[in-house]
DNA sequence: GGACTTAGTAAACTGCGTAGCATTATTCTG
DNA sequence: CAGAATAATGCTACGCAGTTTACTAAGTCC
């Protein structure tokens, strides 16, 4: 813990970052709120939004119609499109990318099929198409993105590489921030899929309110993401949350009791047929229930594991089979009750099939606060990448 | 993320405690020291230091022989024995109360046996009778107590209560905070053991280089505590680690391959049990090997469980079996390296019996460390309990 | 149209850290 | 033993940042 010693010149960074902030995330502020939020006296925060303003972070909006009495104040807007970050979401069916501006407001995405049998060169020039695309409708180059994430299946290394294993044919041989580094010089990172989406349910999902939270990737494939004190954990070496390792956890074959359940028509894809089972279930079909039982039976067991492990707030149900969640939850519900201390609250995600791509986002926005707060505040430009 | 505006007056309190844990933790220093340390200009290094010392915080040391040439400079000295913290740990057979400065060097400390029968009043009285002893051959009085922390078994909920269950007799009826409160004003914090042993590692044990550590507290009684980020977590319930409350994880049964071991004198407690079949498994019987294999087998399920969950740099294998930490580490590495992604280096404690109260004791020093961040930096006194 | 309210602006004021220089206390050297 | 070299201390002037206070500007309300 070092602390280092202050002088003025730090003293005004630091009441102009805070001005930043208390301007970022909410309607545009008088200069008499910013003070207030702040905790600064009005002329202080007066020259300091002005030089917001000057070095293009913030922009004037002139009175207009006044609805209350006195003088009607000029207000000012954080410039939330001075900049742009990337989340993009490397599926084995699908790639998504997706454009947002500083304050995380939507401004482009672009979703495209992938071909699941595609190697890793094939994969990034789809990618990099996308992302061209992208860019175009939103007319913007490369040099206005300031920050870029992308999520990818598979555990993914601190280098953004997936050594360890990975269901996209080939791509232990990728290195995907390398690729990427030819034609971006912001910063760059690679992270699993199942972490981002935890990421996402926490911004935009359905654990706002909480700061422990599992998040259960469920599809073909289970995984999952865990925040721990409003913080993302990769463990030490990038392969926190991959409990499915186990034997005695049988997580690997759980779904299996989905897709081998032989109501579903022949020829429809592994993912087809769960979701087939479900709706089998749904309307009483009792070999169904029981498939989905022994799925949810096995399930449950790392779930517990990891809850046990973690004891937190929530756990999301995310993934794939998260549009069957009716089915799941209660029942999941209970076989935790019989694993664990004290039962978390269990939750259905909301976000489809966006949450990897969301989570790479708000990483992506994290990425340049960071910067933003560690170096002095200088005109608004992309970060480079040292 | 609100970030306050700063004036004058709180940026010279920053500069105070930048001098300060500049002081702290080293050698006597001069005021150019402080000043290249802290990054402020030596005047300005001066100025707080003395203000310090006025204060109470610092002491002078007026120069001696001095062995270098040019006038010899002053040094300040942090007054670490300007408050003491207490470290207690109650277990069913023994108490043991720590007491250090605010340095962390040990001042005092005092175990006594414990009745492993004794009722919650009992053994609260013992505690205080302890306390009472350890102040008095230290010279104190309560009110130069600034922080304590208590280490007990079992889950601990935040008001420092066993609600959930306790191997102490009675104990879920004990409210040690609420006793201790009587005679302490300072804050009181009541942990579990398992815990309170994985900070102690990180402070003083064998896992300092790390920031992400599983301790192991294996015994007649297996727990788990878990650093993430070099920050013990509690979990959202305090129930984080309970690993082996999940059936698929043997943990509660896996002592008894030991303690059945019929090699062991009849009429010997089971802890002495389990010391028998290391000895007889270390001089080859063949029956304490194959009873010390299976302990292992069971110990690294759950031991994965954790691993792959959390990911961690060290695994510490602690408690009072880890004397014979000569036969475990080894098979244990192989086991987990079945179960694994990643193995984690494992290393066994050498704290002996003393981690729980060297960990309650370093949390209390973060109480008080927090206390003098977050509030101005006011005379030396104990933080009162608000 | 005057009273009232609120925003914007400009001054004087206070406090803090810095820079630079004189002073002091030692050791080294001839 | 005296003088040079060295390094810490102490003091003063300076600049900068935020606060306070007062005054002006631009609206609404009655």
């Amino acid at each position: 813990m070092a602390m280092s010693g202050t002088d003025l010149s730090r003293m005004r960074e630091m009441n102009q970052l805070s001005v930043l902030w208390a301007l970022r995330g909410t309607a545009p502020s008088t200069v008499t709120e910013l003070a207030g939020r702040t905790g600064l006296s009005r002329p202080a925060a007066d020259v300091l939004v002005q030089q917001l303003v000057a070095d293009g972070w913030a922009e004037v909006e002139e009175p207009g119609a006044s609805s209350t009495v006195g003088r009607p104040a000029r207000r000012y807007r954080f410039r939330a499109n001075a900049g742009h970050v990337l989340g993009i979401d490397i599926g084995v069916h699908k790639i998504l990318v997706m454009l947002c501006d500083l304050e995380g407001n939507p401004v482009q995405s672009l979703r495209r099929p992938a071909d699941p049998q595609a190697g890793p060169a094939e994969r990034l020039a789809a990618v990099d198409q996308t992302i061209d695309d992208v860019l175009r409708e939103a007319g913007m180059a490369a040099p206005d993105i300031w920050a870029i994430t992308v999520g990818v299946t598979g555990p993914v290394d601190e280098n953004g590489r997936s050594i360890i294993s990975t269901p996209l044919p080939g791509w232990r041989e990728a290195d995907p921030v390398a690729h990427l580094r030819i034609r971006f010089t912001c910063p760059i990172r690679v992270e699993n899929d199942c972490k981002l989406a935890a990421v996402a349910e926490r911004w935009k999902g359905v654990a706002q309110d909480a700061d422990d939270i599992v998040y259960l990737l469920a599809g073909l494939r289970t995984g999952a993401g865990l925040i721990i004190d409003g913080t993302l954990r990769r463990g030490h070496g990038g392969v926190a949350g991959e409990i499915g390792a186990l034997k005695a956890v049988r997580w690997l074959n759980a779904p299996d009791h989905l897709t081998a359940y032989s109501g579903a028509p022949s020829g429809a894809k592994p993912g087809e047929a769960a979701a087939w089972v479900f709706q089998a279930a749904r309307e009483g079909d009792s070999a169904a229930k029981t498939a989905v039982q022994r799925y949810i039976r096995d399930l449950a067991v790392g779930v517990a594991a990891l809850v046990l492990t973690l004891d937190p707030q929530i756990v999301v149900y995310g993934g794939g089979f998260s549009r069957s969640a009716d089915l799941v939850l209660d029942p999941l519900r209970r076989e935790l009750a019989k694993h664990c201390l004290r039962v978390p609250e269990l939750r259905a995600s909301t976000l489809s099939d966006e949450g990897v791509a969301l989570g790479a986002l708000r990483l992506a926005l994290d990425q340049v606060d960071n910067i933003l707060l560690s170096s002095q505040l200088a005109a608004p430009v992309a970060p480079q990448f040292s």
